[in-house]
DNA sequence: TTATCGAATGATACATTGTTGCATTCACTG
DNA sequence: CAGTGAATGCAACAATGTATCATTCGATAA
């Protein structure tokens, strides 16, 4: 695992920590498995990851009641377009993700930009609409895949 | 139906016919479906509605073939985050569809705002990214629904 | 220590959603 | 009428997600 990936997972530990959430062994294994991953990870995908390396088999549900708390605590989020999960590199910030999901590749970058989630929720106060969970998400070509095609 | 979605229906054939996509009686009849629908429909409630308008069986990846073709048309909208679709107002227009989709009552609002894609879409840009598809959905309360609750 | 309690996980079965591959039909064209 | 491509039918299957109840485990309080 890169060293950048592996602060990105002590410091999610460590948030969910301060919450007094538990991170149990199972959830800090399928955190890690996200972020050792360099692409969004499926439930059954991770499943696999969780069993090879805690060597014993794991029961789907448990690993979708995982990502429920892990994306429940803001270290990971789902991807709708793809049946799919991230880890996400800032916990700690209440934010909106806002994904480039490229098709070739399969890569997702997460970026940041507040005037989104500001412009759609002005919109929604405007006809009453109280929002409580943003999905944004682009798909298209990233930059290395328009050269390869 | 109301005579609203009458319209949109008949202007949604329409737009098909100019463009010289074939509007099959299966393809209107997944249209008037969802047009006469008050919420998203998941493509197996569209089957058994279309099931029973043609008074007979369709399989599953007609249904589904016919979604895709509604969809690259402009005609119909996939909401990512509910597995179902919707059928779309102006597709004319060429937009990123926003929606509202209330928890509560299962109920999905269109909302326009051009200004979100074109914001996201520099993102993009910046970093050599090119967006072919964007997903904008936002969950929450819807105004009715907050009052109840 | 021991009883109790709630959170997390295990286990089984099942439901929903979506796809693959190939055959058939059908409308249009030459 | 024969040839062609698009649309649909059909069967099986793959992938994703859930319901329910049992069990484990750690913390807390008697
Ligand atoms: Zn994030
Ligand atoms: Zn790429
Ligand atoms: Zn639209
Ligand atoms: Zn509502």
């Amino acid at each position: 695992m890169p060293r950048e990936a592996s602060r990105g997972l002590n410091s999610a530990i460590n948030v969910c920590r301060l919450r007094g959430a538990q991170m149990t062994p199972l959830r800090q294994g399928v955190l890690k498995a996200l972020w050792s991953a360099d692409r969004p990870l499926g439930a059954y995908d991770l499943r696999d990851l969780v069993e090879k390396a805690f060597d014993r088999q794991i029961p789907a549900p448990s690993i979708y009641r995982i990502l429920d708390f892990l994306c429940e605590q803001g270290v990971a989020t789902r991807i709708e377009s793809l049946n799919a999960y991230v880890a996400c590199g800032h916990p700690e910030r209440d934010h909106a993700c806002v994904f480039l999901v490229c098709e070739a590749c399969g890569d997702a970058t997460e970026i940041e930009n507040p005037k989104v989630e500001k412009l759609i929720s002005e919109d929604a106060k405007r006809l009453g609409f109280v929002v409580k969970h943003q999905v944004v998400e682009m798909s298209g070509l990233c930059a290395p895949c328009q050269q390869a095609s």
